[in-house]
DNA sequence: CGCAAGTTTGACGCTGCTCAATCACTGTGG
DNA sequence: CCACAGTGATTGAGCAGCGTCAAACTTGCG
């Protein structure tokens, strides 16, 4: 359900779209939950402008730490996760291009987890200063954020499902089905059906409480029952319909639904000069 | 026991604190993380002034409904959980007296999971119109609904841990402890350290993803050890820290940290002067 | 080229599941 | 007042899914 704020700017002269100064995907992303006006997104641009290249392992965040800063991925792959004393980790979920990590400072500044990079990434560093005083400024934006958390937490339910309820073969196959839905919406997976998942077979296990020797085990049971393929960082799936079946899969807690996004109107959802903007057009 | 007094009638008898009347658990529970002024306090109190008394195994919300209404727990005790198609259920949490059940409809009207009640309970009966138009009118409650869903998030990844990293034995300490903290925060944990626990077996076997028999072995190896004791719906803990060590437990996820509220400042709101300022001064 | 990180394989064993029966408690109706 | 049913708790025997340990192999990278 989208929010009907009336966009403050003057009203678009024509149905074409704007040029677009910048792609932004964190406007992509808040964009599909609210419909934000010209000066929510200039508000965006400005606060995502400090931009960082970093490398995969780095750590964005570190559990218990204070940070001044937030990070937003425009380009990468990231995972949170918690370490035990004894040497296990639980991951918690990855963040995709658009993701925030994590609005969770606005409670407490102190992390109760870590976040971690998986490829070279670009991010983008938001002093949580400049959040806070967006989000209390702008309430479309806040409401976004507020959206953009819901939905994680409707992510982690399903996943906590999957880890709670159904055997090593299901939890992969669960998986896989989530991270097609979530790489299709941002237009990552490639025709064939596949797509790129820069993990290693650790981190598939740490997601779903397994031992890599049996999620090891489990992938090749994908491959001989020639339902996928995992290999060189590529999910290559044969099956769909089976794999789907075998997850009992249901996109419906990702709410992708409706509002996904073209390719390129996904990337132009950014700043654009005087009148509506892409993404809010595309909302109404 | 719950009285609707319209708090209006009283001028505030001091800068710092402003007196409510009625005692209103969702006030206490926001109050919890954002300074609200005394028009958010009546307001949220106009919102929940619908009351409703349920029973145990009635059911709030049903999957895959489009529910009118968003209900707040006001006593008693509720869980969230879904049922996969072969009958197995996870239980995603559960609710206490003031949590909101749930802002999740914010985004999509339509549900992921099922809420049911536990024991007897009132709960108020809020209309998502209302509690949407008042959110957009009044940004501090919306920021206090934002933080109340962080809070759910991390206890969710707690949560997520758990299932996915510990073995039994484990597991059923966490959740002990877990509750503890949460009822302990709420002033219903007795003097004795017991706390009441309406849940059978069966629930504790959906919450950690393990079957009753083995929870029910369990639960006799912690009556052995001397550690804690379970009977007819109360929890005794006898040895409260080797719980917690078995556990490995921190609190600090539920962000119940300097803000555990005295019993009766609780009914007023939770808002003493010190916590107020300091989340205040979050907001600036 | 050589090392480190990740993947794959095999043997073995434990934690936790399945199935199935019995027991305890509570509320109901005759 | 007791028979009865329904729900939950408890027990036992047997077993399998997944973990552990250990080693070999493969890939990527400096």
């Amino acid at each position: 359900m989208l929010l009907d704020y009336a966009p403050l700017g003057k009203a678009p002269t024509s149905p074409v779209i704007e040029p677009v100064i910048q792609p932004n995907p964190m406007i992509a992303k808040l964009g599909k939950y609210v419909a934000l006006d010209i000066d929510d997104q200039a508000e965006i641009c400005r606060i995502t402008r400090r931009r960082r290249i970093m490398h995969s392992n780095d750590t964005l965040v570190r559990e218990d730490s204070k940070p001044q800063n937030i990070f937003l991925i425009v380009r990468g792959f990231g995972v949170r996760f918690r370490f035990l004393s004894d040497g296990r980790r639980q991951i918690f979920g990855y963040l995709l291009p658009g993701d925030l990590c994590d609005a969770h400072y606005v409670v407490s500044n102190e992390c109760d987890h870590s976040v971690g990079l998986l490829s070279e990434s670009e991010v983008a560093v938001i002093s949580t200063a400049d959040l806070m005083s967006v989000m209390v400024a702008r309430p479309r934006i806040e409401r976004a954020v507020l959206m953009t958390v819901l939905v994680d937490a409707a992510i982690l339910r399903e996943c906590l499902l999957n880890v709670g309820q159904r055997d090593a073969f299901q939890k992969l196959a669960h998986f896989f089905c989530e991270f097609h839905a979530r790489l299709d919406s941002l237009g990552e997976v490639s025709a064939d059906g596949s797509y790129s998942l820069p993990l290693t077979q650790i981190e598939l296990a740490d997601t779903m409480g397994l031992t890599v020797v049996h999620v090891n085990r489990m992938l090749q049971r994908f491959r001989h029952e020639a339902i996928l393929n995992w290999s060189r960082r590529r999910v290559e799936i044969l099956d769909h319909d089976k794999l789907r079946h075998v997850a009992g899969f249901n996109p419906r807690y990702l709410h992708l639904q409706g509002v996904k996004v073209e390719p390129q109107l996904a990337a132009y959802g950014g700043h654009s000069a005087p009148a509506a903007s892409a993404s809010a057009s595309a909302l109404a």
